[in-house]
DNA sequence: CTGCATCCCCACGGATACTG
DNA sequence: CAGTATCCGTGGGGATGCAG
């Protein structure tokens, strides 16, 4: 658990801000990169761009450019990232079924230290 | 996707940068606060503490206090806490395993925008 | 030992404008 | 449409000091 212990890092990138949204996105299948933001409204063009660039340096995404008119961009997995789809949904799973129960163990919390002397 | 995505927020804890070390640290067992900073030795006495209450309030960790003489408090993961364990782990596990595979994807991309015109 | 409060810095990330 | 460059604010998070 050291700081130099290597998954540490790859643990960033996979759980980073719109890392993680952007994988369960890509798991979907290919997509433009418009397509990208408008799957995620929240996220600005400058940190989809780097967010994908992270994606495809860490080799867990394609990226492949059409010469088109106006040109066009698709992403998609690679075999790599696509081995982070069970991990991943598994947590995403995880998050959707106990969310209800954060939310009440939240509110429970913070009732008690506001209330409770 | 959308940014209300209750999910997301619940994500976003759980796989923040001290977040995922503490429940892993956690996930062997109670711990006292000065042996989780010595497991996870670059985080700060702020962090530690800030990160635990995080947890605390999220229901996943139980803090617990013994009034001795030098006060000692132990944490420990709750029933919600484990049932995290899993997917958890799983994720860890695949970034230990792919730990390598990424080094190469990464040392690949650098060498190729570096030189590649 | 545990854990608040304070100060402070820097990089994360948003908005905007410009290019191919 | 896709991407880059610039500017700049916010807050995450480190260091230190005090208190129970």
């Amino acid at each position: 658990m050291s700081a130099e212990c290597p998954s540490r890092e790859v643990l960033q990138h996979v759980t980073s801000r719109w890392g993680v949204l952007l994988l369960v996105v890509l798991m979907g299948g290919m997509h433009r990169f418009s397509e990208l933001r408008r799957a995620i409204p929240d996220i600005s063009k400058r940190m989809l761009t780097q967010t994908l660039r992270d994606l495809e340096r860490d080799g867990l995404a394609a990226r492949r450019v059409f010469p088109t008119k106006p040109p066009s961009v698709e992403y998609r997995l690679t075999a790599l990232g696509n081995s982070l789809l069970e991990p991943l949904t598994a947590l995403v799973m995880w998050a959707e079924r106990s969310q209800t129960k954060i939310k009440r163990a939240r509110a429970e919390f913070d009732g008690a230290t506001a209330a409770g002397a």
